[in-house]
DNA sequence: ACATCATTTCAAATTTTGTTGAATTAATGT
DNA sequence: ACATTAATTCAACAAAATTTGAAATGATGT
């Protein structure tokens, strides 16, 4: 099992747990205590690793253009121009957005003679719907 | 079927199509012809309407700390001074994020006594994985 | 009515994201 | 080597999100 932190807060490591000390609902000390108490809320919650990479795929999900991207190019590949006619953005405006949803994983480019392709990732068709 | 915009980009109505005009990749060409052109990709795009909504959702969720917040409750409700216990936010900060999950409906709150109860909407259970 | 505790709201400061236009790189053909 | 077209990178700026700490609100008990 993996190694977490306990506890928190200025608490000290020896100190009743919260679920104890603190004053809650009823119902919340309940569940609580029935689940292994506070501490075993740790248990529930991915690594911060795992949690800074859910919120980077997100992230790059959480706007409209780059949305529009993912749909455009979900059946098909497209080069950039054809992405840039479709949108009416500028190059450089599209480039900044291509290139969050590349660093989310969520799409991959490919030169093919002067143009480059982009496709979705597995991770972009996973997350896309 | 939805009436859209068709050209942009200063392109005037009756040009002739960026598929045919354009320099493209031939694959490229070949399947834009195929599925009717330039502008079927229009269909493939939902609409700006749904586009908003769906970004305001996965903006929610790009971010650790809601993230955080979201495992947390997602097994059994709690109250913010155990989430708060958990996270060693301050107060405000913890509030300002857990009302960004509340304006994307993923989350919802219910006082009990003094203390507010926070769980998982249907959307936020859908959306958290 | 008053005090207390849990939580939220507000305005100001800070940080992060997104936009713009000019300069650069990459691939291709002459 | 040079010119051309496609796309990216960069630095400066603008806009939006986040953080902070103080003040306000809501529920409860005295």
């Amino acid at each position: 099992m993996i190694q977490k932190k306990k506890s928190c807060c200025g608490i000290k490591e020896n100190d009743t747990l919260p679920a104890k000390e603190m004053d809650l609902p009823e119902q919340i000390q309940k569940e609580l205590e029935e689940i292994g108490g506070f501490e075993a809320l740790y248990e529930r919650v991915p690594s911060s690793r795992e949690l800074e990479a859910k919120s980077r795929v997100y992230n790059a999900l959480a706007d409209p253009i780059r949305l529009t991207i993912l749909y455009l190019i979900k059946d098909q590949p497209l080069c950039v121009c054809v992405i840039n006619h479709f949108t009416c953005l500028s190059g450089s405006k599209l480039s900044y957005h291509l290139n969050i949803l590349k660093e989310g994983g969520l799409i991959e480019g490919e030169y093919h003679g002067n143009w480059i392709i982009y496709s979705l990732t597995d991770t972009g068709r996973e997350y896309l719907r």
